[in-house]
DNA sequence: GATAAGATTAACT
DNA sequence: GTTAATCTTATCC
């Protein structure tokens, strides 16, 4: 397993895609490491309606105007945060939102951090898997190749991508921004 | 200073 | 299918 190339997340659509198939590695204080495969993306950027970053720069989302490949950490709906990968070179604002992962290493914690036993449950949308690895504004533009948050390449693609339009937003409602894994049960939605 | 909406989830009916 | 939970941020006085 190699680390994430940032080579290939230049645009937030180049992001989202190449993101699919990667593992997550998060290294707990306690030295544990839990792993999680993503399976689902969305991706944002400046010249769409439904990013933060559509209206400029501001304090909330300035990870996403930084430099590629690092954390950008949202807190909604008064209780959840989401991870975004940033993209696109410095100045320009986007990333891809992870909407969904398989748990691979850690299963015992992740359950415990999100107080359910159902595997299929721990990690399918966006707030359950930031639980479950326990990711929060702590890690906010965390670079996501350095422990203890990491993003590593997969060695093979061999999974096909199904690209669709994006889930619980109310701007650009059509746009094909969505990508997942073709039937892999971890995908928040079908 | 006040208000409304939100890249969600889980628990209801 | 509907709704409560819960609070930050943006926007408008």
């Amino acid at each position: 397993m190699e680390l994430i190339n940032k080579s290939h997340l230049q645009t937030s659509d180049m992001a989202a895609r190449h993101l699919l198939g990667c593992e997550i590695w998060r290294t707990l204080p306690s030295g544990e490491v839990l792993k999680a495969r993503i399976v689902e993306t969305e991706s944002y950027n400046q010249d769409d309606p439904a990013s933060h970053t559509f209206k400029g720069e501001s304090p909330r989302n300035r990870a996403m105007f930084g430099e590629s490949g690092h954390a950008y950490i949202y807190f909604t709906y008064g209780m959840h945060w989401c991870l975004n990968v940033t993209a696109g070179p410095k100045g320009y604002g986007a990333g891809a939102l992870i909407r969904g992962a398989e748990p691979l290493e850690g299963i015992a914690t992740m359950q415990s951090n999100r107080k359910l036993q159902m595997v299929i449950q721990l990690t399918n949308g966006p707030a359950k898997l930031t639980q479950a690895l326990a990711i929060d504004k702590s890690l906010y533009e965390h670079d996501l190749t350095q422990p203890p948050l990491q993003i590593f390449e997969p060695r093979k693609r061999e999974f096909g991508i199904i690209q669709t339009t994006r889930i619980g937003i109310s701007q650009a409602v059509h746009k094909i921004a969505r990508f997942y894994i073709k039937d892999n049960p971890f995908v928040s939605k079908k």
